[in-house]
RNA sequence: GGAGAGGUGGCAGAGUGGUCGAUUGCACCUGACUUGAAAUCAGGCGAGCCGCAAGGCUCCGAGGGUUCGAAUCCCUCCCUCUCCGCCA
């Protein structure tokens, strides 16, 4: 869904992206649609603020009393055209909503022109199929000892086609490359998470598979819960209708699902063996970033990508999508195509996807700048990109602090600041779990106070480094908090704490 | 599955028809005091949308209804908790 202030002050670039992606969309009764909207919740808002305040007068005198009975009277017809407009400003927003969800994502400048998969670009190749691959490879359909690891009718008749079981090796070949796969973004920043299977209609709707794409999805319908086609559907929407804070993106995040689908309409040569399947398994990265950095993270995530093809030594091609090609909801898509031998083709292992603003809008993931006047820090919206790929290691100087903990506020190491006045709030989702008093810039200590307050297990042995910080992990506790803390004194020798680094840990896992 | 209780600002918890966008406490922010803390004191402090601003509108689980007026009354749904039963 595009921002519709964006789209009236934009239009015409709007027109030219929804042509480039050979999209039928009648932008005028949007625009109609918008200025209809803007003006029923004008009128409604003047005639509620006038109801308002005559209420409030009314409130004032005496009940009963024959001015009150007036007064009475004269308000129900001013409290029913408040009604009759109310319900028109919700009459032109479902009529603004639903033109506004046909109009596409535009998309980005880079994407080249074209109308069909024919006019995608390679831009990029790694490998020579020639040399990594064998020219007598056979098709996995050819092979007799892959067709017992994957048994195809024993699946049919426990499920039907499409759900093949995957037998010894192959389970554990399957096993193993979730697990490879799920490490390999975990030591790059992504945070882990297990997610629910079955969806229900608000989480679908976000991620654009409902109304329009019903048909591909199982629906469970005793309880209105849709299987997920993808991970993206519960990851995505994990921050659904929330606001999160700036100095939290880019938010990263992984997850393995196996991935349900009715293929309604596929059929042929293409389609066989594994290259469809209605239950496939796949490793998930969302990330949630700041609208300026989207297109660069884009990149880093399709270098990730190749990486992992690197290191699988598996031939492969990156496809920049044509605007012809490429989805509804995209702004930019790169896909990458592993070669595969036996059928003599290029398959697609892996999409790369920035979506921009749309996506996070239609799913009301929205963030709260951090900087500037707290009363014009209005919301704005977050971008979504989702793709199979991995994140770079993080250097440890990257550490960005968190909003609820810091006290003083997080200063550039170095720089001599108003000293300290050393009572440091740590917390927590709002609560302080602890307040830290240090006597000596050298030698943390910990109040007997303090130690009682917050339930603090220990400190663990810190270690100073080259640049003069000293660094102290604070682990335990009775919210389990994690906490990496830096002292380093100025000419005063007065303490100086900075958080550099906050981070909640679940109960019971190393610190 | 049966019975009961409840969903209010970061948290706790008042509020049962109008001056309530909401008492109070905790937390948080600013300042005073202090060698530094703790404690104490003074002030501030929910969120979203529109607007240059002044200001306006919206939000007390969600959706409907009653009323001039709803956090408050009625209906439906969702969710949470407790007890009993049943079952991994």
């Amino acid at each position: 869904m595009l921002d519709p202030k964006f789209l009236r002050e934009n239009i015409d670039l709007v027109r030219k992206g929804i042509a480039r992606k050979k999209f039928q969309v009648d932008l005028d009764a949007v625009l109609a649609a918008d200025e209809a909207r803007r003006h029923a919740v004008a009128e409604f808002e003047v005639a509620r603020s006038a109801q308002n305040a005559a209420n409030k007068e009314m409130a004032a005198l005496p009940k009963g009393s024959p001015e009150f009975q007036a007064k009475v009277v004269e308000m129900k017809t001013a409290s029913a055209k408040v009604k009759e407009l109310e319900k028109k400003v919700s009459e032109v927003e479902e009529q603004m909503k639903a033109v506004a969800l046909s109009v596409p994502n535009i998309p980005h400048d880079s994407v080249p022109e074209g109308r069909t998969e024919a006019d995608n670009q390679v831009v990029a190749t790694w490998g020579d199929p020639a040399q990594l691959v064998s020219a007598a490879a056979k098709a996995h359909w050819d092979i007799a000892w892959f067709n017992k690891a994957i048994d195809f009718e024993r699946g049919v008749k426990v499920t039907g086609a499409g759900f093949p079981f995957y037998v010894g090796d192959m389970a554990r070949l399957v096993r193993a490359l979730i697990q490879y796969f799920l490490e390999e973004a975990g030591s790059n920043g992504y945070t882990e998470v297990t997610r629910p299977l079955m969806v229900n209609a608000a989480s679908a709707t976000a991620t654009g598979q409902l109304p329009d794409k019903e048909g591909q999805m199982y629906h469970a319908q005793t309880d209105d819960f849709y299987m997920i086609p993808t991970a993206e559907v519960p990851v995505t929407n994990f921050f659904r209708d929330e606001i999160l804070d700036e100095a939290s993106l880019p938010m990263k995040r992984c997850g393995y699902t196996p991935c349900f689908r009715r293929e309604a309409g596929s059929w042929g040569a293409h389609v066989r063996g594994l290259n469809r399947l209605h239950q496939f398994d796949k490793v998930e990265l969302v990330k949630w970033v700041h609208p300026d950095q989207s297109f660069a993270e884009l990149e880093l995530l399709r270098g990730d990508a190749e990486r992992l093809l690197q290191k699988l030594n598996l031939p492969y091609r990156v496809l920049l999508i044509c605007a012809g090609d490429i989805g509804f909801s995209h702004s930019k898509q790169y896909d990458l195509e592993v070669w595969a031998g036996g059928q003599k083709r290029w398959l697609e292992v892996s999409s790369c996807s920035n979506f921009t603003d749309f996506q996070a809008r239609r799913a009301g993931i929205r963030f709260r700048p951090r900087m500037g006047n707290p009363s014009s820090s209005t919301p704005s919206t977050a971008l979504a990109s989702a793709c199979r790929a991995f994140w770079r290691r993080s250097s440890r100087t990257t550490c960005s602090p968190t909003a609820p903990c810091a006290s003083p506020r997080p200063c550039v190491a170095g720089t001599v600041r108003k000293p300290c006045r050393s009572k440091v709030a740590l917390g927590w989702q709002g609560r302080v779990v602890g307040y830290v008093c240090f006597v000596s810039p050298a030698l943390p200590s910990l109040p007997c106070s303090a130690r009682n307050r917050c339930g603090l297990a220990a400190f663990s042995a810190g270690r100073t480094f080259t640049d003069g910080t000293y660094w102290v992990a604070v682990s335990g506790g009775a919210d389990s908090v994690y906490l990496l803390l830096a002292l380093w004194a100025d000419e005063t020798l007065r303490p100086r704490l900075r958080v550099l680094h906050f981070n909640h840990r679940v109960r019971g896992e190393a610190a």
